[in-house]
Parts: C-alpha cells; structure tokens; sequence
DNA sequence: GATCCTTTGAAGTTG
DNA sequence: CAACTTCAAAGGATC
C-alpha cells in the first residue's frame, strides 16, 4: 500500500541529509541519551524510514487509513491499543510508546522522578478511570519484569519541580485546602510535563546528529539549525513524527485525563518576561522591533553557525522562522492529518509573530515583506484544498530555498507546485495558509 | 544556581 | 475567534 498522502517518489524519502538513524551515525556521546543501540522512535512506531516508505507504510498504521480517502484517520482513543499496549497481553509484547525513553540511562525524554520506578504512573493510580481502561499491569506498579509496568512515563517529573510561589489555586479541591496543605499536595503531585510536540521529537532525535556533525554544543544554535532542517523535511518525514507527537498527546491524555497545559502554566520563571513583553508590544511595529533588536544586541545568529563546518548555516534563522509552520505540511502530510486538530490543520503560525522574528524580518530584507505581501494575497486560504492538491509542504520550501539546493530539490521532489515558489522567499506563502 | 537563548507545535489565556 | 503566551528539550551562556 502506499502512504495515503504522498505520492511521492520513494527516492524522496531517503533524498534527505538525514540519516533513517542518525544517532547511530553519532560518533559523539549523543547528547540525547537514547536507548541504547535503539532508534529513539522505532519502538513507538517503526517510523525508521524503513518502514516509513512511502511504499511500505507501517502495517500498524493501515487500520487508521480511511479506505475512502485513502487517509489515515485519526484513531479513536479506544483504538490506541495497537500502539500503546494496554491489555495485559500486549503489554509484554508491544514496547511502551515511549520505550525508547526508558532504557535510557540518563535523562529520559522527561526526567525521571525518584522513585517512579515504583509508580511509574500515578495519575493512573489517581484515576479510578484509569484504571480501568488501562491494564493492571500499568496501573499497578509490581512488575518490573515488563517492559512497561516499571516504567514511569516520562512526562512524570521529580515533585521537587521549581514552584512558583504557588499559585493557590491548581484544583477546586486542592484551593479548599489550606495553603500549607496545598503546598503538600503539589510537592506531591508529581509534575507532568507536556507531551513533545513532532517538532521536540526531532529535535531530541535529531539533535545528537547535528551536534556531532557541528562542532558547537549551544542548543541555541542547534535548534536554529534542527529548525531549519526541520523545514527541509519531506512530508512523509514530517509526518512521522506529527504522528508520533499525535500518539504522545493521546497517551498522554490517557494517562493524565486530568491533566492540563495550564497545570505547568508559571511553573517556569521567566526572567526575561517582561523583555519580552515589552517586545510583544512593539512587535505590532516592526521599526520599534528593529529597535528592540538592535538595542538587544542581539546575538547574531552568526554566532551560532558552526565556525568550521557548514551543517545548516542557522544563520539564516531568520529565514526560518519566516516560513516556520510546518503545521499546514502537517495536516497534509501527517497521517494524523484528518484527526489532526485544529491546530495542526490551521495552525497560526506563532512563530512568524515573535517580535524578533518580525524584528529580523524587517531587518533583513524589505524584499521579503514585499514577497510576503505578494504571497499573502497569493496564499491559500480559507477551507482545506484536497490534501494532494494542497500547494506545499509549507514549511519546507522556504527554507529548502533559502538553503542548500539540494534541499530544495527535495522538496521539489514532494510537491510538483515548487516551481512558483522557487523565486520566492516562500515563507510567506505558509503565512498565508491560513 | 536560575534563567536565557533558540527552534516548532500544542494548548492555554486574553481581548 | 484571532492574537498572544507558555511550555515542552537541551546545554552553553549569562545574570
């Protein structure tokens, strides 16, 4: 079977820089520790590129495919099953979704709380609902022969999170309690940690290649540089990992229904607040964002790029946050596609918005706000086009433009509407998607 | 030692 | 409902 929305050349899906495995590549200690010898997401999904081809979607994955549209739909909670093995028997058999989070020695994709071996889901043993859609052997803590049992998911973070000075109010019932006692249950409460999005999942994937292929270290710098990689993804390789993201979020809300993105809201201090509040003000002017950013000092972004090796000049960052959303090439080329949220289907493109991106934007080139007032008009809008007529990977051919040809060519490969954008800073064509 | 930087995306809040 | 904000990872830089 093919997958559903690309129909693209299989070649296409290996013409990427990147590496079906690249922390295998890694001749450095990867930053990320992964499992050992074990692709951070095979486990999850057999989302190596092997399996990932166009050609030979994951088998697991066919049940989800809408055999009208010949899209995977979004599967219901009820149907997580296949990948999150929650009945008794699958449990043993079928890794954890986030198995490749546990093996690791070091730092999971979410830290490990002392002692969550012993209760590596608690906000399953929280909820009597839980429980009951969940096999025994998650809810209950005693088997640390499986795979899974002993596993706290990594979303599970040490209680000894840094607090704020306590918002007190989390629950009704907790903001009954005395202060004192709310203080117990959130040192209590273990702190969980939002689900990574596709994009944190490349990164955490991705990032121990670059920085063995770079010489710099600062995650400032490799994220600018797994940006923009980021965007040079094919669809189908973007999808893998919306999908993966997809199937976190899923697991997640099964193992935390209560849990909330606004729980974390202000558990992370943020000195540079009001800086930036400052700038959000400005940022509806970009000259006063062209101040702000000078006056920052910013650091160039130049800064960041490799001094020796040319990996993915971040330098042009500014290029990438201008396209940024891959959320429209994820509605279009995640499996999820249909399922896809909101969000992910008209997501507003936040980035495009930062006062420094617009700051750099304007600094950089009045060409490109002049293309972008030419892509706006000339974007598209409104209602979802037909996922195969849709114009482009969004997210990838700015930046495939703004850098390395073969990059681009990439992208040219996954979508036959390139060309038009080929003389463009496209970036702005994905502004106006929605 | 806490926070920033930097990225994208999801989800929250705000007006 | 659009726009904005926060947090998720990560580790060197900065305060």
């Amino acid at each position: 079977m093919k997958w559903p929305l690309l129909d693209v050349p299989s070649s296409a899906t290996v013409k990427d820089t990147r590496s079906p495995s690249p922390a295998h590549l890694s001749n450095k200690v990867p930053v990320v520790q992964h499992p050992h010898h074990m692709h951070p997401l095979t486990p999850l999904i057999t989302y190596s590129n092997d399996h990932f081809s166009p050609g030979s979607p994951p088998a697991h994955l066919s049940p989800e495919i809408d055999p009208k549209t010949g899209i995977p739909r979004p599967p219901h909670p009820s149907e997580l099953s296949p990948y999150y093995p929650l009945s008794p028997g699958a449990v043993g058999q079928i890794p954890h979704p986030l198995g490749w989070l546990v093996p690791q020695q070091g730092q999971p994709m979410y830290s490990l709380p002392p002692g969550g071996f012993r209760h590596p889901y608690p906000a399953l043993a929280m909820n009597a609902s839980m429980s009951s859609r969940f096999s025994p052997h998650m809810v209950a803590p005693a088997h640390p022969g499986l795979p899974t049992s002993g596993i706290p998911h990594p979303a599970i973070v040490s209680p000894i999170v840094k607090q704020e000075p306590a918002p007190p109010s989390l629950s009704p019932a907790v903001s009954a309690k005395s202060p004192v006692a709310v203080k117990k249950e959130e040192e209590k409460k273990p702190h969980v940690k939002k689900p990574l999005n596709a994009f944190m999942l490349y990164m955490k994937e991705m990032r121990a290649k670059v920085v063995a292929e770079c010489t710099l270290k600062e995650s400032a710098a490799i994220n600018q540089i797994l940006g923009r990689k980021w965007h040079n993804l094919s669809r189908e390789e973007q999808a893998k990992y919306y999908e993966l993201a997809r199937k976190e979020r899923q697991l997640h809300s099964q193992l935390y229904p209560t849990w909330s993105a606004r729980d974390n809201y202000g558990k992370k201090k943020k000195r540079k607040r009001e800086k930036q509040l400052s700038q959000t003000q400005s940022q509806q002017q970009v000259q006063e964002a062209e101040g702000v950013l000078a006056s920052k000092s910013k650091k160039p972004c130049v800064q960041y790029m490799p001094p020796e090796k040319p990996c993915d000049s971040p330098a042009s960052s500014h290029g990438s946050m201008l396209d940024s959303p891959a959320t429209p090439s994820a509605a279009l080329a995640s499996p999820a596609a249909p399922a896809a949220t909101h969000s992910e289907q008209a997501q507003p493109l936040s980035l495009t918005t930062k006062p420094e991106t617009r700051a750099q934007l304007a600094l950089h080139s009045a060409a490109f706000l002049s293309a972008k007032a030419v892509a706006s008009t000339s974007g598209h809008v409104g209602s979802q086009p037909p996922l195969l007529s849709r114009p482009l990977p969004l997210g990838s051919v700015p930046t495939a433009l703004l850098t390395s040809p073969p990059s681009f060519q990439a992208a040219l490969h996954t979508h036959q509407a390139l060309p038009v954008l080929q003389a463009q800073p496209l970036s702005l064509v994905t502004k106006s998607a929605h």
